[in-house]
Formats: C-alpha cells, sequence, structure tokens
DNA sequence: ACAAAATCCTACCTGAATGGTAGGATTTTC
DNA sequence: GAAAATCCTACCATTCAGGTAGGATTTTGT
C-alpha cells in the first residue's frame, strides 16, 4: 500500500473542509461525525497538516480549522508528501535524492526513478479543487477504459 | 514506501538471471554474491517467482534458475504484483476492485482510482528487456528533466 | 467571573508487516 | 556416494500502521 490511512484521512479532511468551511472555522468533531472517523486519530492528522502549513487553526468556542489557500492552490502531491513523509517508491530514492550505496551501477534504479516522476506528475498536476469538482476526467482522463462502472 | 526489498530484490533477481543466464541455469549462491544480498532471503523470494511463473528451476549440481520467457515477454507490473501482493495505491481498492464501504459517496476514490492506472500504465509498459537494454528513454522518458544528471 | 467548547500536547498501546535467519530434507550430477 | 544445488517449514526481531487516553490550554457567550 502507498498511502496509508493518515495521507487518505489527511485528503478526506482537506475535502471536508473545503466543502463545509463557507468562510468558517469548521470543528474537529464536526468533520469526524461527518467522515464518521475516529476524532483522536483525526486530530493527530490534523496536527500535521498546520504545522506543514496546509491548515490553520482557532481555538475556543466556535474555533476548528480552514484552508490556508483556495482550493485551486493546493495540489495533491504536497498534502501526501506532508502526511506520508514521502512518496518516493522505494527506499533507494529519499527526498533529498538518490541514498542507495549501489545506485552508481543498479539497472533498475531508472525504473524506480521513471515511477516517482510519472506518481509526482499525475498527484502534481491535481488539485484540490479538482477533487471537490468531481472533476473525472482530469482524475481518471484518457487512461480510464470503463469510466462508465466507476 | 511502496514497493518493499521483496518486489525490489525481485526485480533484481530478475534482471541477474537475465544478464547471466545465457540460457543456462543460474544458481542462488552466484545470485546472491554478484548482488551482494543475503543467500536466505533470496531464496524466499525467487520461491515466490517460481509459484507466479516467472522462474523456473533445477535441482542438483549444475542447478539453478531461468527465466521462463523472453525478456521482453514480461512486464514490471506482473513481477511487482505478483511479489507484493498488490500495487493498489490504497486500501480502498483491492486487486478484486473497489471494496471500501464509503465508495459509493467517496470524492476521493477517483483519485485513487486515477493514480493507480497511472502507474500501472507506466509499469505495464516497461519490459524486463527495457531494462537490461538500459532503455532510459522509455524509463525516464518525456517526464525526466535531469536526465543528464542520471 | 465562569462554564462550555474547542484545540493542543505528551504518552501509550496492539497487531501486522517487513526483513530477515536457521536447519534440515530432497534431488541431481560427476 | 559425495558434493552441489534447490525445496520446505519454522522462527524471530524490529518497525510501523492505526489508533487510544488524559489532561492542559485557549477562547467565547452569558
Ligand atoms: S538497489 Fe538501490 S539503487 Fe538499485
Ligand atoms: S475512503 Fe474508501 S473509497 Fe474513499
Amino acid at each position: 500500500m502507498m498511502v496509508s490511512t493518515k495521507g487518505r484521512y489527511a485528503m478526506t479532511v482537506m475535502v471536508d473542509i473545503a466543502k463545509n468551511s463557507n468562510g468558517k472555522y469548521v470543528s474537529l468533531a464536526d468533520i469526524a461525525r461527518r467522515e464518521n472517523l475516529s476524532n483522536k486519530y483525526l486530530e493527530s492528522i490534523i496536527s500535521i497538516l498546520i504545522k506543514g502549513g496546509m491548515l490553520k487553526s482557532l481555538r475556543g468556542k466556535n474555533g476548528g480549522y480552514k484552508l490556508t489557500r483556495e482550493p485551486k492552490d493546493y495540489n495533491i502531491s504536497e498534502i501526501l508528501r506532508l502526511t506520508e513523509g514521502t512518496l518516493a517508491s522505494v527506499n533507494c530514492i529519499m527526498q533529498e535524492g538518490v541514498t542507495c550505496d549501489k545506485a552508481a551501477t543498479c539497472s533498475t534504479l531508472p525504473l524506480w526513478t521513471g515511477l516517482d516522476m510519472v506518481i509526482e506528475s499525475y498527484l502534481g498536476s491535481i488539485t484540490l479543487k479538482d477533487i471537490i469538482d468531481g472533476n473525472r476526467k482530469k482524475m481518471l482522463g484518457d487512461y480510464c477504459n470503463k469510466c462508465s462502472a466507476l
């Protein structure tokens, strides 16, 4: 599994807030109830999103969370990279670059590098707005050979 | 991490055998020594490759492992799917299809589905021969903005 | 002032997966 | 019949996923 619940729930949270905010702060309890997810677990995920600058918060009554930008200004790659730590497909490749000592002579490295580029290219091209709008053309695009079934 | 050592070493094994076979059987000890990997761990990975029909074996002296097809007739997707179990990006999607009970109303599902399609499309298009030949154009393709550095 | 509503922070826990290791049984060749 | 090789079953340590618990702190409404 490439994306754990942490990253998946992070996306769920971002979408939920984007859809339900209307300029106001959205409370944790509301998100958890709507999405039917654990209050406490969501809290820890949201904490990451705040530290990474994806959300801002307000404490106290009527407090909650709010986006820091317009939905169109988030791309999925940055949200997932923040919560998952990295999106690199293999351990040989880290955020900083290639770290494996066999890299110089490894014939499979270009494969992993190419795979990462394809993934980054896709996730970097989709915005939060695309998801809210249900832009299936962009998400499922020309790759989709069974769109009618989805 | 999307591809564990199991899948990565499986690729290493396939490439090593393809490069060093010359029609003969290649022994486990030789592969492990050349690739500097644990004998025993490789054994368990090769066992998966045999059961999945990717390799055939011969016991006894001068025995070892050999490809069952031409390198051009393996695509990377099938090798990794065999060893990793699945390549699905999230838990909501299994080999058999979508299993999540929120699927019907989930607005992020098309994202994960699209991501899986992009990955499958890439890995399904690369063959073992591409890797042996070091076909960088195909692996790094038009996505590569730093090919000279790689 | 004070209670209620909310986020923030630190710590802990359980089960499964990752990444192996060990030892011997079996098969084939020379 | 010894040597070289694969095959098979079982075990194991560490990490990580996926949470849970409890209380401290901040803000608002009355
Ligand atoms: S094994 Fe690490 S770069 Fe290929
Ligand atoms: S949460 Fe499972 S399909 Fe979206």
